[in-house]
DNA sequence: GATGAATGAGCATTCATTCAT
DNA sequence: GATGAATGAATGCTCATTCAT
């Protein structure tokens, strides 16, 4: 399954793309505020800008909605990661680098991605599968871009390390009312790289 | 406010902590199947073995049902944790010993501490912040565990591992689709417990 | 159908009035805060001293105390008026004397009053009969009276008349909003009663 | 607090208006036969010829039903007394005249009138406030009439017998069991009136 | 006689979804 | 393509009444 196997009985792909995009931010705006499960399509529709009916041309069921906004989430960070992933020099410190900026995009999208680790449960196991590919994908560049630049870490640990590193950037949103108060984001940052670092250095 | 601080008509304790246990029992049965949005007041209930009227004798609002199942799941890890606390003697390997039975509690208690990420933030800022708080408390047991082990490590390291050990261990939980692949339990844990005594050694 | 018709597994008789004096008292406090509908059997045995098991050993159903509480409010109501109506001297002042002594009642049972009104129409038919047989049985002897002190009155008039002073003493009950603001009820009495004496005297 | 300050989701003016005529004729009918609290939205709906999701369309809760309900009434007893107020000369036999338009009227609406004297109490305190005010306009009204047509009469008597005559009027409706039978509807008017009349004469 | 825990039918209200215009 | 009125199954919660202790 992919964005566009969602049905829809309207025909012009360039309307379905900007009816979706009005769609998925109005959705994230109210699923921020009170989750999948307490926003109605009414006031879906409402944010996004049109009628109830009209968001209905566009969805099958709300959950699609859901699945559009998750799709997008995903589709956001990773386009974020990537742009930061092009090898020029692979050692250390471009890893590092790599890492601080991820950290940095996770701390932009904190109420992003509180809502998936909220709500991907609520989408059906098919749809879920899709999704969580989406991030194993981004965790496996992650892991490769660890074997590249400090190839004396084994493929397991690698893995590992990505896994870490992926939930400790998604922690410093989910948890701010545990780590926002003794920590800035660039001592975070600083404080995990460097156990990072160490880990790397004395494998 | 406290568990029994929840509204009921009933008088006799001993029956309110019996009917409650069921309470929480059922619910957290479903809960794990369908969340708690998609649970129903009913089902509850039926799972908990008695009348729909019942089980509002012992609550007021399905939000309680959420809070008591809740506030279980942290005194459930709460106490299991403690258990292994008291300081034998304060060595790294006593540390180490704790964080894997840390790790084996989470295993046990996984599809708890799914609920608990996906519905914590369900709850009244009120009732939230009482349940937050008992997480706190956890992870300063630890933080204190780990400046009691390893007196080298600042009290900020101290902290922010404390926080980093105890993702890891949900993590094994909530990312079991990317860890229980490449990953055993005893490796997992062997692996991130070779990191953390890395990263104490040589900070 | 009377008061003592009213189902019930006890034998004691004493016993029973204590309790339904107990209940009386208890539901009329209820139900001029929150009228018949709004109030619950549970809120009624609270309110009465004993638990709602006990009450409904002296009750069948929720019904049968809105019937004991008007009637019992009739019964206050007669009683009262009764006291003042043994005929001394048969003449327009006597008479004028017994009527500023019945809206004087009325003004002490305002509330009762607006039960009255409110909820009779809550009760089987059957049950709203007997109890509007006591109001006709009370207007009855005020017709009377009339007649005897005013013998130039016709019984139709005398029976008008009777009704128009029934309904004029409750009115100063349910329509304070309209009389309390500009009359006193010495004021209130004094014009009622004026009104009625130029009528009798010019019919 | 107006008509349509009530919330609705509807845009369509005329529709609303339609629908909610349809609902206060379905919710009259249903009180009469069995008060407001023994009715329910359900059947409200059915009665008024659509599903409980569209009765919902138009209100917000059960409560605005009643409102609704008892500002028609209101407001067909105003409309239809206003219609004969315009005085064309100022005698006691022009308000004779209209009086016994009014009597005539609520003798029409006496099912109505039972609703108001039962149910405008279970409105919120702000809600019943704004419809006795169009109870007491309506009052104002026939006191100035009495004051026009007999200007000897002072005002407070004029204010007492305003209030009385539209008591007498709902009485013919709420103690038809005590005056239908010894009284046809022409006599009672012809009673009251002449009552209404000698007092003001003989003053 | 008194108690209060248990019951479940019943109610107000919501909301995803459809479809005529 | 867009609109929004209509629908009714579903849900949280209440409360009169019963009955075992």
């Amino acid at each position: 399954m992919t964005n566009n196997e969602i049905m829809t009985s309207i025909k012009d792909e360039r309307l379905i793309e900007k009816r979706r995009n009005q769609m998925i931010q109005g959705a994230i705006t109210l699923f921020k505020k009170k989750g999948f499960h307490r926003t109605t399509t009414r006031e879906i529709a409402k944010e996004s800008g049109f009628s109830i009916g009209t968001l209905y041309e566009y969805i099958r069921t709300k959950e699609d909605v859901l699945f559009l906004v998750v799709d997008a989430i995903y589709d956001k960070v990773k386009k974020r990661l990537m742009s930061m992933m092009h090898i020029e020099d692979p050692s250390i410190e471009h890893l590092m680098r790599v890492i601080d900026s991820y950290f940095r995009v996770v701390d932009d999208m904190q109420e992003e991605i509180i809502i998936m680790y909220q709500e991907v449960k609520s989408l059906q196991k098919h749809t879920q599968e899709y999704v969580l590919q989406k991030e194993r994908d981004m965790v496996h560049m992650l892991q490769q871009l660890i074997q590249t630049c400090a190839p004396k870490v084994s493929k397991a640990d690698a893995e590992l390390m990505a896994n870490n590193i992926f939930v400790q950037g998604h922690m410093w949103g989910f948890r701010r009312w545990a780590l926002h108060k003794p920590f800035t984001l660039d001592e975070y940052i600083e404080r995990q790289l460097e156990y990072l670092q160490i880990t790397i250095k004395n494998l």
